[in-house]
Order: structure tokens, then C-alpha cells, then sequence
DNA sequence: TGGCTGAGTCTGTCAAGCGGACTTATCATG
DNA sequence: CATGATAAGTCCGCTTGACAGACTCAGCCA
């Protein structure tokens, strides 16, 4: 195929793409409710009516949604039951779960940035505790620099394959 | 509502959640197959033609969020021609494109640690030219911590909205 | 006993995704 | 000039998934 392009043949054209790692987080993530889901049990909304009525998702998908998140291992279910009631469930986020911070945190700082409200931002993440300073994302190398955007690329890691 | 919880009422129950950042957020990138987009002009890959194939998106869908990206500001169209060649289009990122950098790079971490494939990682962020160091995110607040996971919380910020 | 509530399940409708065929514009070849 | 190739779409019909609204079920409570 002679896919010149205006500076060079782009390098990423000879590489596989069925393994990527984006396609495989984006087969949990990557539909209209799961973040949604994702982020009432990451600001303490952990019970299926609730978590329902707050993002108006239609309940059979908040079932499906949940089980499968389960399955993945995102969270997990929490039986309890308070005094003279029967037991329900709660679901909280298991460590894989709570890993995917650095996520939201950068979704969010994004968010703020390219799709600010008047009013301000609605949610902050924020350092728990006495800090209670305002958490950020940033890339760095390790080399210890922190590059702009323009100046990271993705290459073809270990596990890349060839077409 | 009783919604006494196991440990203490989630405060975020008192908020509103329509004008969540990362609902707005996931209102132009949560669907199935954004990201996939995305990620192939992310590693240089800019063409329709390109892209469809390698991501396997029916036409249809790749010219409908191609033109949602476009409207969004995340991509530009780069008309260009080759010598003996009619002008044809490519896709872009814009800053604000760009700028969605820390948000893969959290993802591919992300997946690279839950999701790993015994050849390693696919995928690598890396700093450009000299450094070529690999790229990660971490999380530090304003009093220069880097705290864990379990440490962050989201709070309601200046914009957020009572129920 | 009947009612309430949380957490679902069932059902019919409608929009979206999908694969495959068709279209259009431009260049290259004979 | 006619023919063919190619990039970037459109068009079409089928199937899948989302959705709203009604129904179910279990346990507590009056």
C-alpha cells in the first residue's frame, strides 16, 4: 500500500491493533453507563435504587451493567443489613476499581478544562485527610521529566505484533 | 429516604450529579467506539480509510464520529494533496485533542497492570527524541503528596449543585 | 392481613449498530 | 478517450441493544 503521508509513513500502520491495550480496557469501559456507574461508587453512592435514580439509567442496564462489572472484577458485592431490616446489597470498589482513579482524575482535569461551567467545577478530587489539597494527574518519564503532550508519542511496546 | 449507609451517609447524595464533569465528559467519549478513533490518530494513524480498516468500524459510524469529534474540537480535517494525487483528508488532534493524552496514558496503565498480556505491554507511552523514557501519570495533590488511591476522594466543588 | 420498599425481571417499541452493496471524484493506464 | 483503481463516503435492510413502564418477589412493619 503506498500510504505516504505528508511528513512520513506513519510507523503505527505496520503494527497490529487487536491486542491493544485501549481496545481491551475500552471492552469495560467503554460504553455510555459504565463510567457513569463507575463514578456514583467512587463518590460513596453504592445501592442499586440509588445509583438508578441519580444517573437515570433504565434498571436492566444497571443490572447487566453491575454484573459485569463484578465479572471484571471492578467491584464487588457487600452484603449488609442495618437493624430490623432485611439484608440488601452494596457495591464498592474492589482494588482494581479504586486503581482506575488516575482515570476519572484526568477525565475530570480535561473536563474542567474544555468543557468548564460557569459556576465552577462540580466535583474536585481531593487529597483525603488533614491535606485536603486538590489532586491533579501529570505525566512523567522516568527519566523525571514531565513532558507536554506533544512531546509523548505511544510506540510499539514488548507485546506489540506485526500485521 | 432512610438511606442510612453502613458507615455514614454518603454526602455525595446530596448532590446533583446532571452536571458532573464526567457525565459531560463521557457525553462526547463514552460510546463503544470513540476512543478506538482516537487512539488510532493518537499513534498517527489519520486517514478514513486507515482507521476503519484497522479498527473494524462500520463506515458509517467512523464518518458519524469523525464529524462529532470535528464539531467537539478534539479533531481537525487536514486537506493535502501528493504530487499527482487529488486532495484527499486527514484527521487531526487539536490542543484540546492532544490534551486528552494523560487520559489514555492512565487507561494503558491501567490495563497494562489488570489486563496484561504475557507478551507484555502492546503499547507504550514514551517521551519523544533524546529522553525516549516510558510515560506514566501519578496522582499529587497541591501539597506536592502523591497520594494512593484509597487516599483520594471526590468532593463537591464551587460548581456543584444541591439536589 | 395488607402495604411498603429495594432490587430486580418481563415486554414491546424504537433507535443504533452492523455488513454489504452502491456512489462519487480524481488520478493512472492503455 | 475508455477503463480501472482508490479514498471516502451513502444507502439499505437486518439485528441488537436501549428504553419506559408494568410486573414480581422477599422481607419487614403497621
Amino acid at each position: 500500500m503506498s500510504t505516504a503521508v505528508s511528513e512520513q509513513m506513519p510507523e503505527a500502520m505496520t503494527w497490529s491493533t487487536e491486542n491493544c491495550t485501549i481496545s481491551r480496557v475500552m471492552e469495560i469501559l467503554g460504553d455510555k453507563w459504565t463510567f457513569h456507574v463507575l463514578r456514583e461508587i467512587f463518590v460513596g453512592v453504592r445501592r442499586f435504587e440509588d445509583i438508578r435514580a441519580r444517573a437515570g439509567i433504565p434498571r436492566q442496564v444497571l443490572t447487566e451493567r453491575l454484573a459485569a462489572l463484578i465479572e471484571r472484577g471492578l467491584i464487588r458485592r457487600h452484603p449488609y443489613r442495618l437493624p430490623g431490616q432485611r439484608e440488601r446489597s452494596e457495591y464498592r470498589l474492589t482494588e482494581a476499581g479504586m486503581d482506575l482513579y488516575p482515570v476519572l482524575v484526568a477525565m475530570i482535569q480535561w473536563g474542567d478544562e474544555y468543557l468548564p461551567l460557569a459556576a465552577g467545577a462540580p466535583i474536585e478530587p481531593r487529597h483525603r485527610g488533614d491535606c485536603g489539597e486538590r489532586v491533579t494527574v501529570t505525566m512523567h518519564c522516568e527519566a523525571g521529566h514531565e513532558p507536554a503532550p506533544r512531546e509523548v508519542a505511544f510506540r510499539p511496546g514488548p507485546g506489540a505484533r506485526r500485521r
